[in-house]
DNA sequence: TTGACTTAATCAAGTGATTAACTAACCTTC
DNA sequence: GAAGGTTAGTTAATCACTTGATTAAGTCAA
């Protein structure tokens, strides 16, 4: 497996194609039921590689989580970043307050396409797997994208409930996300029991717009 | 490991040892790293036994569910119980919305207790698991307590719902089990979030509460 | 003695890691 | 600008070890 790139190129390949089977692998099976040889072929190199550029079977392991954190912190930036900025402007007027609520449909609306998306199973199931037993492979998740998300979305929260405090919050924001997050985690139920085969395009639409309405009744003023 | 009991005794004993550290090793491992030494010496037996009495690997995974979901039944019969004998007389006065709404209320908060649970914990990770790769397995889960206990609490909600077509209130009905599973499903982000170290009786008091409110703001008449 | 139950021993196959040998691009040095 | 050493990258072969399954022998209440 040799190409006619300069050396220093070469080794960034093999790195990647490997970062990408690992993907599959370890999902597909779980860590220890994943083998390095699967992972070498289905990458077309050699096993001893792995080895070689990540010290072993565990580097490998938290080299695509730090892969995955990236991927998922990409697809939530546009509308995290949109939170940022109205969070920096604290305004309080009614006006103000419905859009912060828009944003939060906007970010779960990301969240239910993440979820969703089939691209995405792999990872998806990688991080569900690290939130059951948790490795030094779920601090790279929770540092690299979880805990700035989560701070960012309940502090919206709280200017929308000033009279909350801080923990129930919190709560709310973890019900919120569970709402997007069963797509994913119960996918399986959620297809049968709605008889789908997959979530479509037009599925996926009566879910966002299921969801958009669950984030404004939970969030509306009154109550 | 003989005991001085009826020889079709020591078979049972033997069957239920396997099954409940099956149950440990599956969950905490993969199937597929999970391994029958491992699994035969927590059970004190031999690992012939596996083979002998569930005719292989396989075979113990698949009991092992049976009794996942038996287990998981049983916690949710009373509320479901209440819930179909609601059903069975279709009342429509404001008082009987409400107390429908308690009903689903009182649903969801079995279903918070069976996700907090941590005696249930391995039991749950082996679900999520079959939630992401169903094999076999999954339709045990699904024919013995899914299905009945999705069918009646949507058969519920459409009640209080009489204008949303089925495929609605089925959505509606998946985004309010989220709002539970999300504690199990994305335990460890939880407790980060929340900085909790466990979910004690005080969180799991918050807890019930949150989703309680959820419950009533989701499904209340007004919207 | 029968027969359900249990065990230790063994099997071929697959595990992660390591090793020495090989390749090819790069870098001096003349 | 060729020669030759340097280096990162790659490979096949091999290591000790574990895997699920099988088998023949053994246990013990009926």
């Amino acid at each position: 497996m040799h190409t006619s790139s300069p050396a220093s190129e070469r080794g960034d390949v093999s790195r990647k194609a490997l970062i990408e089977a690992a993907l599959i692998e370890f999902a597909s099976h779980s860590y220890h039921a994943a083998s390095n040889r699967d992972i070498a072929d289905r990458a077309g190199v050699n096993q001893a590689l792995i080895a070689y550029h990540f010290g072993g079977k565990e580097g490998l392991y938290l080299a695509v989580f730090e892969t995955i954190s990236e991927r998922i912190q990409s697809r939530l930036q546009p509308a995290l970043q949109a939170i940022a900025d109205n969070l920096a402007q604290s305004e309080s007027s009614e006006a103000a307050q419905e859009r912060r609520i828009e944003l939060l449909q906007g970010l779960f609306e990301s969240l239910v396409r993440l979820f969703a998306d089939p691209g995405l199973k792999t990872s998806a199931q990688l991080v569900l797997q690290e939130q059951q037993q948790p490795t030094r492979a779920f601090d790279i998740l929770y540092r690299r994208f979880m805990c700035e998300a989560l701070q960012r979305v309940t502090d919206l929260v709280q200017l929308l409930r000033p009279e909350k405090s801080r923990d129930e919050v919190s709560l709310l924001v973890i019900t919120l996300v569970g709402q997007a997050l069963v797509f994913r985690a119960a996918r399986t139920t959620v297809l049968r029991h709605l008889q789908w085969d997959d979530i479509k395009p037009a599925q996926l639409q009566a879910i966002l717009q299921q969801v958009r309405a669950n984030v404004l009744a939970l969030l509306s003023p009154q109550d």
